[in-house]
DNA sequence: GAGCACTGC
């Protein structure tokens, strides 16, 4: 059995020549294949879960707990007494020199050997921990390793097993299961019982304990952070909630009338006709509702009992995918109906609506496409935006729109109070009445906007002094902290004040949640932390780690939505995905530190970076609100009220401030808006950006040179893609490969997450990634062939795995791809296969990307060739060693060094052949002759 | 020889 299996192993780990070479190998080997893999996956999950439960039965034997017992107690009284007598370096001096000899032996040990590593003083000092452990934790460990490596090689996971080690060192010490203890001894489970009481009792009022536990923690946290509570979030409607879970009342009730009785229970729900007749008496509204008052799921349905959706649909846009679907479903299970058929929603890849659809939820992204077919929204009544001060692009799009197209009083009034307005509003005014815009006045559509509290004025003020509707919300108070004085290093401040939280609070009353800006970030706190309280060793509960960001494999995401055992607490390090995009239950603590990594976008240059900023008071708000949900909670914020009141921000930058607006513009452009220096933003980006974008445009002939739609712009915008690859796509068409024009597109439309590096077989994976390289065919083409080579395999994740490539994005790319191939025929471009004519799809790609295009310069860095700045070829790119004359490019981001990425090599005469009116002959030609000498001053010369 | 906050179409 067991050499069956480790031969199955074998076949699946490595990567045998057949499933290599084999092209021709037949559907019944492979499905063979698959099943094999299945039971082993199996066994594998098994053997795991076996491991696990003789760990368990080991943890709970009597010698291994009466082994803990001693250790602590040794610990305790290794250096206590002395702790405060020495100074702490004396105290450490000393205990090292006493470890010292004692593991002078096992430093020999293979273990130690086997990591090859000369130990520093602090490894050492971590040494007896791990020595006391690792008996007990080897076997888990080693399947846990032999795992990851089936897997994926997957850092995480690694370290999962390190916190395995921990987890379990802690758990002998406190945690009892009396069922299995029973079994071995009669009395276990009322010696357990006392225990626990003593422990319990000791630690809360065992004062003389107490007060050891603290000098200990003095020494331990030198550089403690001083807070100041300053403020109070109050905390709404609290009492509202608990009546609510009164279990008398619901017990005898169906689910479907509890859920109606709960929806009267709702924080809105007293206003309901307050709300509908202020719905009825104007055309825009704008609803201040907090989190919990359920505006989001309620007012849809009032508005449908009101009679609303008679004259046509209620849609209700939300900023995010998940979001949207959630709500549908509570709301259809609320009116008892079928997810899809009254109640549905509508979402990117995923339309679940039907003719008979009345309550539409959708992400704003989805209803701005719905406004390029159908541009007076006919089929709706009222049109919900939820979540706007949040202020997405397309929310803000949305915004301009609506106000343009529906509100024709407000237009009227505006442009009348402006005597001194130019001929050009004039001309606007006129051509909404009688070009064929009238039409699509629409004065009964009712417009709701739902906001928090800050931004409610400006939405107001927007739309013509819209009245402000308010919902009260339902949130526990936080208590918020703010430090003495500024903290220089705030990733260590972090850690230091979560360290802090731990050991003064009791485990068990809520966990931690630490805001951060990145991956790297998040990786550095992870290990510090995991370092400073393996040198606790038992003295504290057990603190398990949790990182969370969106880069972040699923299955590992969703440890952070495990409940907290007990006696342990969590830390959860997150991004800011925390702060809106997802909620963890029982965080009680938030420690802010101030910063997130934002874009922006230098409209000049084209250049893109991420910079770590500090947060607006907005984020700072909503981070502490997170902190609120199913408590008071308490939020630290690591820098000064001062800072807070005086130096952040009220709103954070709107993203259309910050961002490429091409895209934009062309949508706005195919809906009729012409005059865009002038259209109505709520927060105008900069001139510069439109400017830019609409230069761009034009060269992709895209616009004319009045700046209206042409038809090439018209089939582009059809694509939810970037302008250059919807230009790429159609340019396809005349060279014969839109087949593989639009995998290269989807490919690079998901951006940078297809390679997968983990730190620790780095080597591997770019090993793999350079296959894909062969031949330097750049990696527009690298990207086609790791797409066409993973369809070859009939989409397996097993491929996946061995090539370090991650099938979330590919699998995301596939339906990009499926969504583009069905796009292509609306526009009536023939899907044509062309795969062994490379020129054929650099030329395709040129037509879009032409005005990225860069030349090598001497020193082996490049010149883009219009707007002429200094970049290089990002490393990761296939051709970075190659160094090829002339390339064009996908972005440029600017990190440590101006970098282009996804870069491909081009003939300059197809420069001039694309794009005669982007590119003159000259500009080609003297770049072109390889003898001449290039540097600055002939550049200048021509 | 290097770094990828977060969404969305």
């Amino acid at each position: 059995m067991v050499v069956k299996n480790e031969d199955q192993e074998r076949r699946v780990r490595g990567r045998t020549s057949k499933d290599e070479d084999d092209g021709s190998e037949s559907e019944e080997e492979r499905l063979r294949d698959q099943r094999e893999r299945e039971e082993l996956e199996q066994h594998i999950r098994e053997r795991d879960a076996a491991g696990t439960k003789k760990l368990t039965d080991q943890k709970l034997s009597k010698k291994a707990e009466e082994e803990a017992i001693r250790r602590s107690k040794a610990l305790e009284n290794d250096g206590l007494d002395t702790l405060r007598k020495v100074s702490r370096q004396e105290y450490l001096k000393k205990r090292e020199q006493k470890k010292l000899d004692e593991l002078k032996d096992d430093i020999e040990d293979e273990q130690y050997l086997f990591q090859g590593v000369k130990l520093t003083e602090a490894e050492y000092r971590e040494q007896r921990y791990k020595k006391e452990i690792y008996e007990l934790v080897k076997k888990r460990t080693e399947e846990s390793d032999y795992t990851n490596e089936y897997r994926m090689p997957d850092a995480y996971d690694v370290e999962g097993g390190v916190n395995q080690e921990k987890r379990f060192a802690v758990a002998m010490q406190r945690y009892r299961d009396p069922a299995a203890e029973e079994k071995m001894n009669p009395f276990a489970e009322q010696e357990a019982w006392e225990e626990h009481q003593i422990g319990k009792a000791t630690l809360k009022f065992g004062s003389k304990d107490k007060k050891q536990k603290y000098d200990d923690y003095e020494f331990v946290f030198e550089d403690q952070i001083e807070f100041i509570k300053a403020a109070v979030m109050d905390g709404v409607n609290v009492e509202q909630e608990l009546s609510v879970q009164s279990p008398t009342a619901s017990s005898a009730k169906t689910a479907f009338e509890k859920l109606q009785s709960d929806r009267k229970t709702l924080p809105v729900y007293p206003y309901r006709e307050e709300l509908l007749r202020a719905v009825n008496d104007h055309q825009i509204l704008v609803i201040v509702g907090e989190t919990g008052s359920g505006k989001t799921t309620q007012i849809p349905q009032y508005l449908h009992e009101a009679g609303y959706t008679s004259r046509g649909k209620i849609g209700c846009t939300q900023p995010r995918r998940v979001a949207a679907m959630s709500v549908a479903a509570r709301v259809s299970q609320e009116m008892g109906v079928k997810l899809g058929h009254e109640v549905g929603y509508s979402i990117r890849f995923e339309d679940c609506t039907s003719e008979k659809t009345i309550l539409k939820y959708m992400t704003d992204g989805m209803l701005l496409r719905e406004f390029l077919g159908e541009p007076d929204l006919a089929s709706y009544s009222v049109v919900m935006v939820d979540e706007a001060h949040e202020r997405t692009l397309s929310t803000d799009i949305l915004f301009g729109l609506v106000k343009v197209r529906f509100c024709s009083s407000l237009l009227c009034s505006k442009l009348m109070l402006q005597e001194s307005s130019s001929l050009l509003n004039i001309r606007l005014l006129v051509s909404y009445f009688v070009g064929k815009d009238i039409a699509r006045f629409r004065p009964d559509l009712k417009l709701l906007i739902s906001s928090a509290t800050l931004d409610a004025e400006k939405f107001s003020d927007y739309f013509d002094s819209a009245p402000i509707f308010k919902i009260p919300g339902r949130r526990f108070p936080v208590d918020i902290h703010y430090t003495k004085a500024p903290e220089a290093d705030y990733l260590d401040a972090a850690i230091v004040t979560a360290l802090q939280i731990h050991v003064t609070q009791p485990p068990g009353d809520g966990d931690i949640l630490i805001f951060l800006t990145g991956q790297e970030e998040i990786e550095t706190a992870e290990e510090t932390l995991k370092h400073r309280t393996r040198g606790l060793g038992t003295k504290i509960a057990e603190l398990i780690i949790c990182p969370i960001y969106a880069n972040l494999p699923t299955e590992l995401q969703a440890k952070i939505f495990e409940p907290t055992p007990e006696g342990a607490r969590k830390v959860v390090l997150a991004t800011n995905i925390a702060e809106t995009s997802l909620t963890i239950d029982g965080i009680k603590y938030v420690i802010d530190p101030g910063f997130v990594k934002m874009k922006s976008y230098n409209p000049r240059t084209g250049m893109e970076s991420l910079l770590v900023t500090p947060i607006s008071k907005a984020s700072a708000n909503q981070r502490a609100g997170r902190s609120g949900r199913t408590g008071p909670g308490k939020c630290f914020r690591l820098y000064t009220a001062y800072n807070y009141y005086n130096d952040l921000d009220d709103n954070t930058v709107p993203e259309i401030q910050r961002t490429n607006l091409a895209n934009v513009v062309l949508s706005l452009k195919s809906l009729g808006i012409n005059d865009l220096l002038n259209f109505d933003f709520m927060d105008p980006p900069p001139s510069e950006a439109l400017l830019k974008a609409l230069e761009l445009l034009y060269a992709l002939s895209a616009l004319n040179k009045h700046g209206e739609l042409t038809k090439v712009g018209r089939r582009m915008a059809e694509f939810p893609l970037d302008p250059m690859l919807s230009k790429m796509i159609v340019a396809s068409d005349k060279y014969q490969c839109s087949d593989e024009v639009i995998s290269i597109a989807a490919m690079l439309s998901i951006g940078n997450s297809i390679f997968y590096r983990p730190k620790d077989k780095q080597v591997h994976a770019d090993n793999a990634r350079l296959n894909f390289h062969m031949g330097n065919v750049g990696d527009h083409m690298a990207l086609l062939k790791v797409y066409s080579s993973w369809k070859d395999t009939n989409f397996s994740t097993q491929w996946c795995y061995e090539n370090y490539i991650q099938v979330r994005s590919m699998k995301r790319a596939r339906d990009i791809r499926d969504q583009l191939e069905g796009l292509l025929e609306r526009v009536e471009i023939e899907l044509t296969a062309n795969p062994n004519d490379l020129d054929a799809i650099k030329k395709a790609i040129t037509s879009g990307f032409f005005p990225h295009s860069a030349k090598l310069q001497k020193n082996g860095s490049y010149r883009t060739v219009k707007h002429p700045q200094t970049v290089h070829i990002h490393p990761s790119s296939g051709l970075a060693q190659v160094l090829p004359r002339w390339v064009v490019y996908h972005e440029l981001v600017l990190t440590t060094k101006e970098y282009m990425r996804q870069v491909t090599e081009l003939k300059p005469e197809w420069l001039v052949e694309i794009a005669p009116h982007y590119y003159q002959l000259k500009d080609v030609e003297d770049l072109a002759s390889k003898k001449m000498p290039r540097g600055e001053g002939r550049a200048i010369k021509d």
